[in-house]
DNA sequence: CCTTTTACTTATCATTTGATAAGTAAATAA
DNA sequence: TTATTTACTTATCAAATGATAAGTAAAAGG
């Protein structure tokens, strides 16, 4: 086994995973929000409740500016904010009724492109398709 | 096969393989260098040579801006421009001897990390591994 | 009780990025 | 030959992003 070798396919691989995913999302974002915001919102939209610690470590971004970004997505009306009772310093974010049909339609947006593109795809091919991402999930992108 | 099921793992999938990509690459780039423009040298890197339209293409950026950001390169000696013969509009873009080198660095960082993150990973697994990203780049991310 | 730490906020600033209008020079088409 | 298109540049501007300093309020620790 060439490790080295497992290397340059890794990096070609990963460019082409950042590629496809730009052409699938690319326009499912509404106009209202910083690619910024939509990447908050969707960090929530998988995740919540999340508190901004949370938000601030995974998309490595400062507390300060994450901050800022929610308090502009809560001036949007696209996340809820809710004090913990027990830690009255803590926050856990939600999306709100808004938010959760601004991502549901980038989402159903980027699935409709996914659908097409593997439209023509064997359904062996699909089982495949499957038990590698399984599987590479597990072993290297864990 | 559950095609909306694929879809949510496909998310998942490459949620997490940003995160890993983020993990191996950072600190890998230079700090005389933007992430944009560390973006483009990778493009160049491993395709070079390109052309200012292909940069402006492949890295969804406009001419305008693709055009700033070479010079910026070229100013800090990290890349060179050669006009093509055949069709005096056209440039052939290349790293210069302190691009490559500066790639060089970022690559090797890069490698590292991961040579550091597969290092338990059994001879089999690494060939599971191989041929999931071979079936994956073939039937997916083509 | 007092100090320290944690979670988050506010304010400010420089830099980066993205968008657009206008321009040059070379190649191609009419 | 002239008009049009292509490849790239220059200039300018607004917006987004990133970094830092300073602050509040609650919780935890001594």
């Amino acid at each position: 086994m060439d490790k080295n070798a497992l290397f340059y396919k890794l990096v070609s691989f990963t460019t082409s995973v950042h590629r496809v995913t730009h052409e699938l999302t690319k326009d499912a974002k509404s106009d209202s929000i910083t690619p910024v915001q939509y990447s908050i919102l969707e960090y929530i939209a998988v995740s919540q409740p999340v508190t901004p610690s949370e938000i601030s470590d995974c998309q490595y971004m400062s507390m300060p500016n994450t901050s800022r970004e929610l308090r502009k997505l809560s001036e949007k009306n696209l996340i809820e904010k809710i004090i913990d009772t027990e830690d009255r310093r803590k926050q856990y974010i939600r999306l709100s009724f808004n938010g959760e049909k601004m991502m549901k339609e980038a989402f159903d947006s980027i699935e409709s492109r996914f659908q097409n593109r593997i439209q023509d795809t064997s359904k062996e091919d699909l089982e495949e398709i499957e038990r590698a991402i399984d599987l590479l999930q597990e072993k290297l992108f864990y």
